[in-house]
DNA sequence: GATGAATGAGGATTCATTCAT
DNA sequence: TATGAATGAATCCTCATTCAT
């Protein structure tokens, strides 16, 4: 009776609800975390947000932490889609121009769709940088970058791959930022070709312009320029 | 020798002791706010930190958002000082590349000196970005920058000019937030010389290496590059 | 019976409850006025002499100051409807004497069955005189205590006529503070009488002891006398 | 040393400048008392409204209940003065209406002197109706009072009188706020002569307007009347 | 004596969480 | 399930009072 899957779909719908008060919990929450900030959001705050009760907001989550760690999950799992495309191709047959715009372009994207990133995964507002999910997907994605950096700059030692990977996370995340301090949308999209130019700049003398699956088997150590 | 001696000093004596708590208050606020950050760090926990009774506290501010201002102000006026000096002498004679020595290092101490920054002037958890002076603060940094960026590149119109100083000063803050994860001294400072790399690397292509003063007369769209 | 019936009332069936905390809450807020004054009076006093927590207080009052606000209007409220069955009604055709009775007795008894009005309506403890409501009440009171006397007394100009009513009125405040201050019942009733022959006598050289409907045409000026 | 009296003249003027800062505390605190009331003054704002600091205010009363202590004793003497001469004088030869003025004038002047009366001698908000002194002096008052009324109504029985004084001190109280309420000086004088008429009205009818030592032997029920 | 900083208990208020309906 | 009232610990802040200078 309770928790049944027996009989037809009304246990479905039930649970359909439910998904669908969780989604709309978390779009509140996602709404007044930006605004104010993990902490300062109070649950009640989120639960008239959403149009429920506080009671009801806590028949889908046990405390606050784990909107938290919802939300953060479910941006996890958005993020693995839009990165998974964006990082986990084939991308040795592309110049590093081309590589920048496919990878770029949807990270920017998304994350100026969902701001909530920004106000979940900085600062130390939050507890313990939100779901080690999220750590493990940023590593996650830090890992596919190093990959394809590594296939396109074999001779970098593992320390020095790692930092230029890291240098480009946190500058992607820095221009990132200053879109979001632009109110005029046209600014904040003018920023992406600088932020291409940047890491262009970056990288270009670390791995070349071309791709890996083109080069002669010699490669050539333009690493050593820097 | 400094501080007060000319004319009469009684109406400081007893400030002496005044300004030293206060001067304890702001260091143990900016330790509470770089662990838990503004919003949860309790006002009884900055005077505990500083060795005092909430009370005392109550004396010197009243109320905690006048702590943090405070703090932004002190900090404000000591960025003022260490970007003075970084940006306002004159580079004319410099190579790009020991500008950005220059400019960089110092910054980069400070801010690692001084994690509060962080802690404050990010983020949507303090109220209304502390103190417009940190805004104006920011403003002062930029110009200096885009009227050094300007010397170099008198062609760069307006527009452009600015997007690439806030480019800049982005990224800046995004790898020093890089450096502020790593828990390691030398990884932190390894960072440095790749951000050297790769503000010269989008830098170079729009005002070249040479110092304007000992270009010739034509100085012209090396920008073209990019 | 009252209240909620028409429409749908299920907006209604929570309030219920609410309405009697607020009615409770607002019955020890008195209790707690009336012993210690406005100032003096915790919040938390009030909610444990009310039996519930400081939360459950909060839920329905903003803060302390909102207390006094909601008594001071249920008060008013409560006095209108005395003062209007007191004052408003038609007594063209009564004798002094029987006037005094008729305004002065439920006045008193109202007043003693409710002697947080004493508690804060008078002194400076209270933030600005509780809400403007009283003071409205306060002058619609004695514009009712004038028009009467006006009927009395046609002769009297408006400066008289004002200081009459406010003679009256705070010598009927005065021995209430009498009353207040006796703790057998006995003798505090024993002054009611007292307060009618004071006021009788003030009153009845300005007014005469005739009803104004029963005069003949002319009025006689007894008001000479003093 | 301390708390010598040896010598000369040094230690009156250390008593003497005490005298000047107590009364000098104490004209602040009357001020505070009079504007926010006893419970909402606190020590450090009477301290700065004398000028002094908060030591020195404690230097001369142990804690802040001294402090109304000391005011309230300071009125009861004064009160006691301007009450000895307007009551404890004989009377005996002088008309109703004589006694009424003679009477009334003084302390009608010294209330409105001395407005902080009021803020320390009523509402529940002092701590215990301030120092026994002053309900000595209201009941040394008051049996003066008495005592007046029962050399002109000899006839009246012991709770008579008792009530008479009393209706008449609240009377003359309750009229006194009435013109504490008022702005201008005018208005508040205005309406002494109908304070005069209320209680001449209320008295004539028990104890006559003559004088008891013009009266022939056989005084006699002129209470009646009433 | 005077000063102003220091203290800490107490009071107002918030908010995550629970509970009765 | 949904609701909204209930809870109480924690937080901000005040203020009577004390203390070092």
């Amino acid at each position: 009776m309770s928790e049944a899957r027996s009989g037809g779909d009304k246990p479905r719908r039930r649970q359909a609800r439910g998904e669908r008060r969780i989604a709309q919990l978390l779009d509140a929450a996602a709404n007044v975390f930006c605004s104010v900030g993990y902490r300062a959001a109070s649950t009640n705050a989120i639960a008239r947000e959403a149009g429920v009760s506080p009671g009801t907001l806590y028949q889908f989550f046990p405390n606050k932490e784990a909107i938290g760690d919802a939300l953060s999950q479910r941006l996890v799992i958005e993020m693995r889609n839009v990165h998974g495309t964006a990082l986990s191709l084939d991308h040795s047959a592309l110049g590093l121009r081309e590589l920048l715009d496919r990878v770029i372009d949807p990270l920017v994207d998304f994350n100026l769709e969902n701001p909530v990133c920004f106000a979940l995964f900085h600062g130390p507002d939050m507890p313990q940088r939100f779901d080690e999910e999220h750590d493990l997907l940023e590593k996650a994605i830090l890992d596919q970058v190093k990959t394809i950096f590594a296939g396109r700059a074999p001779q970098l030692e593992r320390s020095a791959l790692d930092r230029t990977a890291d240098i480009c996370w946190h500058t992607f995340k820095g221009v990132l930022q200053a879109m979001f301090e632009k109110e005029d949308e046209a600014e904040r999209h003018a920023l992406v070709p600088e932020l291409k130019k940047l890491l262009y700049g970056y990288l270009e003398p670390i791995m070349g312009e071309d791709a890996p699956a083109l080069r002669p088997q010699a490669v050539r150590g333009t690493a050593g320029r820097a």
